[in-house]
DNA sequence: AGTCGTCAAGAGCAGTGCTCTCGTTTTCTT
DNA sequence: AAGAAAACGAGAGCACTGCTCTTGACGACT
């Protein structure tokens, strides 16, 4: 009995499947506003008001893309710090954010989705929020591990912050468990410096500027290693 | 002989003028995406076809924007360090990037036109770029004084740019006269990261995270300055 | 076997950027 | 001062968008 209505519900999911496919090579080579929902259904032989079967309107297929472009990234990193020796908490962040940018660069219009203006209208659902973290969720753990082993010794930079800022960070730092603040913040500093960076660099600050951005770009990581005091 | 001239160019300038002001409110209230001409010449009594003799498309419309944008920033900023002391270099540093914050927060869709993910099928003109740098010249400007008062020296986080990445960041080191690589290359660390702040909490990933976001913000130029070396 | 839900298709609505044409008005030239 | 030239607003129209509604056919469950 289930065979047959799976038969209904696994046409349903490829098309569903196909539909994302189109979609984000859509987006791929003309950006989301570009994306529409009549080409898609036009490249499926498909006429334009049943492509409202699978999704209800355009922001939920946006949606759906994001949520894949975060997983997508997610699993990049989780993917390159797996791959990397637990102990060698340096290389973990370098070989983790260079994968970031690496991304970012080759899928400049998915990363303009993630981590750039908003699209218009559209509002970011709470389902996203499960597979936007994942890539965060590597620092802590490699900050964590770091700091259980002794590699983390945060330079004096100036004066220590306050503790309300401390407690600012603590969603963050319930990713840390066990990481003094001062680290989670010169962490969560680190983090944005490198989307900051990253975010120049897809939307073309950087053009006629810097052109070897992977090795200003690495030597970025290194200076912000040594903001967090990550040694080894 | 101008007068009559300029009869009409005067109302010429003005409806041009009037224009970019009703897409900027439709900017602010819309985002960028939202902004449409047939708006505009709807609010202005017009009818739309009229208003392609004063902008040749969106695009150009959108330029402008653009330009009023990065110009309004860089007044803000230069105004804003034009009003402190000129020996508190560390104070300068703090104020100018708070005013960068500040314009941000309070335009968000103006700052994501500016420095979020480029708009669909759009490229900016080089006539952007002389309103571009007005902000990173002010930074440039207050670390070459700095310099020039050894009010700067930058700490031991790891291992210095090779002579390659120093040279890579040329461009930015003629903004900043005699000042060596290594600071010139902390500088624009930190601007990075100041815009990666600024990106994180205008394009909302901070939304139910952190609260009380300028208080942290004001960490992270501390910190910041402790990176360039900036003490005094 | 009959009922009910799902589906693709088509027409249609309101909106968009943009083009072209047509009189009118203003400016420049002779 | 008169005529040529340029600039202008209005209107119609094209191709496109997201989205809604209705219709008829097919497949699934009782």
């Amino acid at each position: 009995m289930t065979a047959s209505r799976t038969a209904r519900e696994r046409v349903r999911a490829e098309l569903t499947r196909e539909i994302t496919d189109i979609a984000r090579r859509q987006l791929a080579t003309e950006g989301a506003g570009g994306l529409s929902l009549r080409a898609v259904a036009r490249e499926m032989g498909m006429v334009s008001s049943a492509i409202y079967r699978y999704f209800p309107s355009r922001d939920d297929l946006l949606t759906a893309l994001i949520i894949d472009g975060y997983n997508a990234l997610g699993e990049a990193v989780e993917r390159t710090d797996a791959a990397s020796p637990t102990g060698d908490f340096l290389g973990r962040w370098l070989r983790v954010c260079h994968t970031m940018r690496d991304w970012a660069v080759s899928h400049p219009h998915e990363y303009a989705l993630l981590y750039g203006s908003p699209v218009p209208g559209y509002h970011a659902p709470q389902d996203t929020v499960a597979a936007r973290v994942r890539d965060v969720a590597v620092l802590g753990r490699i900050l964590t591990e770091a700091h259980r082993a002794g590699a983390i010794t945060p330079p004096d930079l100036g004066p220590p912050p306050s503790p309300a800022v401390v407690a600012e960070a603590a969603d963050i730092s319930a990713l840390m468990p066990g990481v003094p603040g001062e680290v989670v913040l010169r962490g969560a500093i680190a983090w944005t410096s490198v989307y900051g960076w990253i975010n120049f660099e897809v939307f073309g600050q950087f053009d006629n500027t810097i052109e070897d951005r992977k090795s200003v770009f690495d030597h970025l990581l290194r200076v912000l290693a040594g903001t967090m005091g990550l040694t080894r």
